[in-house]
DNA sequence: AAACTCCATTTGTCATACAATATGATAATT
DNA sequence: AATTATCATATTGTATGACAAATGGAGTTT
C-alpha cells in the first residue's frame, strides 16, 4: 500500500471503495468507532476524520447510540473526483470514457453555439491559442491529449456558466486522476489518442478542430454546433474501437 | 445561529462561506487551529473534523509546519450542493436559477432524445406516470414543482448515462436545499412556478409535457428533442420575468 | 394502548501529550 | 562561491483517556 498518503486519507479511500464499489451495502452499519481502531491498528482520532471525509462525500451517515451507516447511493456525491474513480474502478475498462463521451456529445455541441454567441474577443484568441497548440502537437500524443482537453474546456468556460464550467472541470480532473487514458497505450499507432479519435486520422480531427474555431471566431453558431457534432461522432467511435480493442 | 447542526457543521459552513463568497483568498492562511480553537471557542478535535470537511471539499489544504491554506478555485469541489450553495448565496437572486435553466437547455433536449432511444418500457411507464402526477398537480404550485422535477428526472435517468444522472442529482438536491424556489413567492399567480412557466401558461406548460412523452413513447427523438427545446425556451422567459419581478 | 421515565450504547466534544513533516537557517563540503 | 547536508523550529498528524450529549428501547405508569 502507497504511503503517499496519511493515514486518514489512507482509510477514506479504503472504506469509500468498500462503500462505493458494493462491498458495504446502504443501510449496513460500520463497525463502531473503536473496532475500526482495532480492524486499522490507528487511534480514534484517525477513524473519525476518515469517516468525516466520506461523511462530507455523502457515503456514511453517523449518529449517537445508532452507529455509523452506509447511505443510500442517492446521496452520494457521485461528482466528487474520487467517489467517481472508485465507482469506476469497479467497472469494465473504457466505461467511464463511453460515459463521458457521452455526455460531451450532450452539452458540447450546445457550448459552442453559446460559446459563439458569447464568447469575448479575449477568449477567441485563447481558443485560438489553444487550436494553434493543438496543430503543434500532432507528433506527440501526450501533448495532444493535454492541448485538446484545453481546447474543449477554452470553448466551455466562454459559455459564461458556472454550472458547466464546475463540471467540465471535475471531469478534467476525474480524466486526468484516473487511469483512464494511460492503460491502453500500445507502443503502435493504434489507440493511442481517445479524445480526439487519432485512429480515424489526426489531419481529420484537425480540420474538425479548426472549422469549430473558426465557427466561433465568425459567430457561426449553427455552424460550430454542427462541426462539434461531427467531432464527437468521431471521438465516439474512437472509443468503441479502442474498447473493443482492449478487450482482446 | 441554528443550532440544527452540532459544532463542527456550524463551524464547516462559518468557514466554507468565508471562502466561497471571498472572504477569504485562494493563497491565504487560516489562522492556525490552536487560534481557531480559541477564536470559536471549540476544541481542537472539533476545529480538525471541520477542516476534513473542507478539505474534502478541496477548500482548503492544510500541511505540517506550514499551516492550512486556501485553495485556488479551480480546486474547489463546486458540485457539492453546500459550496453551490454558498457561492450563489453570494451572488444576485436568480442567478443560480438562471445558471440552472441555461444548462438545462443544453442538455435537456439531447437527452430527451437519447432517452427516445434507450428507454426501457418500465421507464416510459415511469414518465408516463410522472407526467400524470403533473396533470393533476396544476392546481398546487408546491406539488406542480415536485411532479416537474420527477418528470424530468425520469428522462434523464432513462438515458442510462451515470455522469448525467450524478449531475442531474446534485443540482436537484442543491435546488431542493436552496431557497431559490422559495423567495418570491407573492400569493397572487405570478411567479408561483419557474420550472416550466406557470406565466406563460400552464396549459402551454402541460401541452409541452404531454408532447415530449408522447414522443419519448413513440421513439421519435427528434420530435421530443424539439419539444423539450420548446418548453426550456419557455421555462428560460418565464425565469427571466421571474428574476425582474423579485428586483422591484 | 399511549405516554412517560430511565438506562445503556454510540457518537460528539474536550484536554493533553507526543510524533511526523516541511521550512528556513546554519554548517559542512566540494 | 555554490552546493549539499544538518539541524532547529513551527505546524499539522496521531494517540490516549475522559466525559457529554443524543438516541433507541425497555420498562413503568396512566
Amino acid at each position: 500500500m502507497a504511503l503517499r498518503f496519511n493515514l486518514r486519507e489512507q482509510i477514506v479511500q479504503e472504506i469509500g471503495r468498500e462503500i462505493v464499489q458494493g462491498r458495504l451495502r446502504p443501510g449496513e452499519n460500520l463497525p463502531q468507532e473503536y473496532l475500526l481502531c482495532q480492524q486499522y491498528q490507528v487511534s480514534r482520532t484517525v477513524i473519525r476524520e476518515a469517516l468525516k471525509g466520506l461523511s462530507t462525500r455523502g457515503l456514511v451517515k453517523a449518529r449517537p447510540r445508532v452507529g455509523t451507516q452506509v447511505c443510500a447511493r442517492k446521496d452520494w456525491q457521485m461528482l466528487d473526483p474520487d467517489v467517481l474513480i472508485w465507482y469506476f474502478e469497479g467497472k469494465p475498462q473504457g466505461e467511464f470514457l463511453r460515459h463521458l463521451t457521452e455526455i460531451r456529445a450532450m452539452i458540447e455541441p450546445a457550448a459552442a453555439e453559446l460559446a459563439a454567441q458569447r464568447a469575448t474577443p479575449e477568449e477567441i484568441a485563447r481558443i485560438e491559442k489553444c487550436f494553434r497548440q493543438l496543430e503543434k502537437s500532432i507528433a506527440s500524443p501526450k501533448q495532444w491529449i493535454e492541448a485538446d482537453i484545453e481546447f474543449h474546456v477554452s470553448i466551455l468556460n466562454a459559455c459564461h456558466n458556472i454550472l458547466l464550467q464546475s463540471l467540465v472541470n471535475t471531469l478534467r480532473k476525474t480524466l486526468l486522476k484516473s487511469r483512464a487514458l494511460s492503460v491502453p497505450l500500445p507502443e503502435s499507432g493504434a489507440g493511442q489518442n481517445l479524445t480526439s479519435g487519432i485512429e480515424l486520422g489526426i489531419d481529420r480531427s484537425v480540420y474538425h478542430h479548426q472549422q469549430i474555431f473558426s465557427a466561433i471566431r465568425d459567430r457561426d453558431g449553427a455552424a460550430a454546433c454542427r462541426h462539434m457534432q461531427a467531432l464527437l461522432r468521431d471521438v465516439a467511435a474512437a472509443v468503441e474501437t479502442l474498447i473493443s480493442l482492449s478487450e482482446r
